[in-house]
DNA sequence: GCGGAAATTGACAATCGTTCTCATCCGCGC
DNA sequence: GCGCGGATGAGAACGATTGTCAATTTCCGC
């Protein structure tokens, strides 16, 4: 196995601004628009590295990240393996679980001989806030 | 309302290149490699064109659509609502369906007050043959 | 078959999100 | 405090997608 060489993770200011500005926010939120609300408290971070922070944050487990309308989107989130109901106008965001669907992914997947199986599960509505404003 | 002014869609050499070349193939390609593929055998088609080709058979339900690594991928599909598990090495695709999903999506966003739930369901893993391959 | 309004095409520019480059900076173990 | 190697940031580079607009083509009615 390739034993990585462990990238050795340092503390920056950046960094946990960005985990900070993240953690903030209910909503799923693009790089570019986290980058800009950071500007706009003071806190100046280059969009460069909210790019990396975000990834390296997604990469340790410490958010969620999903790809809608072109970009991706990050969400701090519950360690655990979940999925996600959202808001496709306001943007609000409720995790989920659901054993069941875990397990039919998997039995799915050996059922046609796939290995190492990932499964991408997202559900987008718009919440009863939102429907009612219409 | 806006009672939408019905775009009224025609038949060029180019749409049904488009279409033809996305049958022919099993897996979800890209729009730029569908425009290469078309390319290589002679048929010219514009590449905007392919972008508008396939959009437009993926808004009529006649190709299924779907974001991975950064770019959209097309595939001419079954015309009823599945999902896909997906071989991440070679494209190779398998079509599912699973009412029991449907249910369960369907079922979790009314639980949570929302409405007009759509929802993204894909698998991806490596087919047996790319994982002996290994 | 013709004429003409409306949709379509294609070459190219323009956007847009994201990544790369690289000189400088700085966290951290000693 | 010293020094190594990761981290940062400004801007260039990139790749996918969309917009522009004049020239072309389809299709409908006559
Ligand atoms: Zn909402
Ligand atoms: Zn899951
Ligand atoms: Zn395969
Ligand atoms: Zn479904």
């Amino acid at each position: 196995m390739t034993a990585q060489p462990a990238p050795a993770r340092r503390i920056t200011r950046q960094r946990e601004a960005v985990r900070d500005a993240l953690a903030a926010s209910d909503e799923f939120v693009s790089a570019q628009s986290l980058h800009q609300s950071l500007r706009a408290e003071g806190s100046s971070v280059g969009l460069a590295t909210v790019y990396r922070a975000l990834a390296a944050l997604a990469e340790d487990g410490e958010a969620d990240a999903l790809q809608s309308g072109g970009e991706v989107l990050y969400r701090a989130c519950t360690p655990s393996h979940h999925h996600h109901l959202i808001c496709r106008r306001c943007g609000r965001t409720v995790e989920l679980e659901a054993a069941a669907v875990e397990r039919w992914a998997g039995q799915v997947a050996a059922e046609h001989g796939f290995v190492e199986p990932e499964h991408v599960v997202d559900i987008f509505g718009l919440c009863a806030e939102c429907a009612a404003r219409r």
